[in-house]
DNA sequence: AATCAAATGCAACAATGTTGCAAAATTAGA
DNA sequence: TCTAATTTTGCAACATTGTTGCATTTGATT
């Protein structure tokens, strides 16, 4: 879908900014930053556009964001699929790709009494197929 | 086992501030921030201090960075046990305590071919016994 | 107590994110 | 297609979090 008609569909104002946005993640596999994204784009936007068109898009369900460790931020499109409150990721501890694990489930751990989970986020970290054969 | 005892075991100059931060952690059931450290505390150190104090403990395996979404961090006193690959959190969304949950093992989904797996994070986000009761 | 090594406080700086407001772009209607 | 209403953008200023270099102070060792 272009990124234009998901806007729409989400009664968003179809922006340039925005269409970048979601091209520049879509035509990228894994997820990426804000500064890879203001890379790929030719045209430069203000920080603070790029940081509210992210808050629109993650808002509105289209993108998520996935930190890692602490200062690692990076972008990827939500699935079109009813919205998990499970999300699992990837990050490869060498090249530094992160990437959705859309197929994975995460098998929790038995909470303590009278504990109530609501949704989890896991972060798997090791080395991703290149890097694994590279050594 | 006193603040003292821990920072001579591995070796580490035993200053006030130390003591302070490992001591005020263990006091604490629950992973606090550096804010709540502070406010514990009645010496006001200096926030580089901290930073460097903090990043010695860690560096030492004495304590742990929590970090949930993207802002939040919080601290919390490694177990003695032989250090997991695998650490399991818990966040409640309504009053923001963060509790390791030691004794959790995650079972994690499969990875794609080819990738391998070094360590993993799990913070599951709810309700804590406290806050489910009062609903 | 004296010496050496390590930690601290201060200043400056970088990165990341937020808010208010005027200017510009987009949308919807005529 | 032109206009008006609404939304978004860019700019400036600011807040928070974290880092680095260097002189001073503290802790450890003798």
């Amino acid at each position: 879908m272009k990124a234009e008609d998901i806007l729409h569909k989400h009664n968003l104002v179809r922006t340039s900014c925005r269409q970048s946005i979601i091209d520049t993640i879509v035509n990228s596999g894994f997820a990426i930053s804000e500064e890879e994204i203001k890379q790929r784009i030719d045209s430069t936007y203000d920080r603070t556009t790029f940081y509210r068109s992210f808050k629109t898009l993650i808002e509105n369900g289209i993108i998520h964001k996935i930190v890692v460790d602490n200062q690692l931020v990076k972008y990827a499109l939500s699935e079109n699929k009813p919205i998990s409150k499970n999300h699992v990721h990837f990050y490869c501890n060498q090249c530094g790709i992160v990437e959705c694990l859309p197929g994975a489930e995460i098998k929790l751990p038995q909470l303590p009494n009278g504990y109530q989970q609501v949704e989890a986020e896991l972060i798997i970290k090791g080395l991703c197929i290149k890097c694994n054969n590279q050594d």
